[in-house]
DNA sequence: CTAACTAACGCAACTGAGTTGCAAATATAA
DNA sequence: TTATATTTGCAACTCAGTTGCGTTAGTTAG
């Protein structure tokens, strides 16, 4: 896996401490982050404005993406290989625990094939999947 | 299809005037309505506190359900024979469009039957297409 | 039909996630 | 090392949704 470092660089983005440190948590993170959980595990010392602010410039480029969160929380994840574009179909499964409300990615499902609806284009296929996790 | 004060009577809800005229709005509705949706048709007579709680209450009584938004809003659709907890496995596939922000409720799908992972255990599957509808 | 009771409504004030503007701090390029 | 551009952090704001409470309206019993 990249560093922290690489990926900021690879980006073209700016590799300020805190950037280096949020995205670190990303990569050591098992699960994905909510705006809390990144000010719980990184210390209060930061304000929320510069997670906010970093988080959507991580998104932008292709480092993190959102996933969906049971309270409607902004909630991302690290992007790996099966998110780029270049991947032609643009198709996640994310597990949404009743529980403990955290949100996994499901990396090893086979997508199912859509049929096609007329009038509707199709661009992008989201699977959510609700019930409870290893852990609850 | 039923009157909306026979829905109302068999949830045992007052039939007041309020909610007849919002429950009327989602069965004469084509697609699904935010709160904002509801406060442009109703008129800006009643309050948004008056609109979150019939909304809250005809959830609970299964008489609507929530469904995914682009804006992460609360919106709505009116509940069919599909939607019972009843009919076994809840299994929801919606549509987002990119371009009116609006959500529709696709029937017409069969849904796919997705592979078991283990230590997590599946109560609800929900479909969110993205794209581009047929008026857009 | 009326009275009594209970649930729903409407107003005001609040909450909390997310945003905007701007000055100070820090990274990068020259 | 200095100049320039970007990022950070603070304060103040926005806006969807919530809470408390007194008033109004629907329902039920007499």
């Amino acid at each position: 896996m990249r560093t922290s470092e690489e990926l900021l660089s690879n980006c073209g983005l700016r590799k300020t401490t805190f950037r280096k440190k949020l995205l670190k948590l990303f990569q050591d993170s098992e699960t994905t982050l909510t705006v809390e959980d990144i000010k719980k595990k990184i210390g209060n010392n930061n304000d929320k404005v510069t997670i906010y602010r970093a988080l959507s410039t991580f998104e932008k480029s292709g480092l993190i993406h959102q996933v969906p969160d049971k309270n409607k929380l902004s909630r991302y994840a690290l992007c790996n290989s099966k998110c780029k574009p270049s991947n032609q179909a643009y198709q996640h499964a994310h597990f949404i625990c009743d529980y403990c409300d955290n949100t996994f990615c499901i990396e090893e499902l086979e997508f199912p094939k859509i049929k096609k609806i007329k009038g509707f284009e199709f661009k992008k296929l989201e699977l959510i999947i609700q019930g409870s996790c290893p852990n609850c």
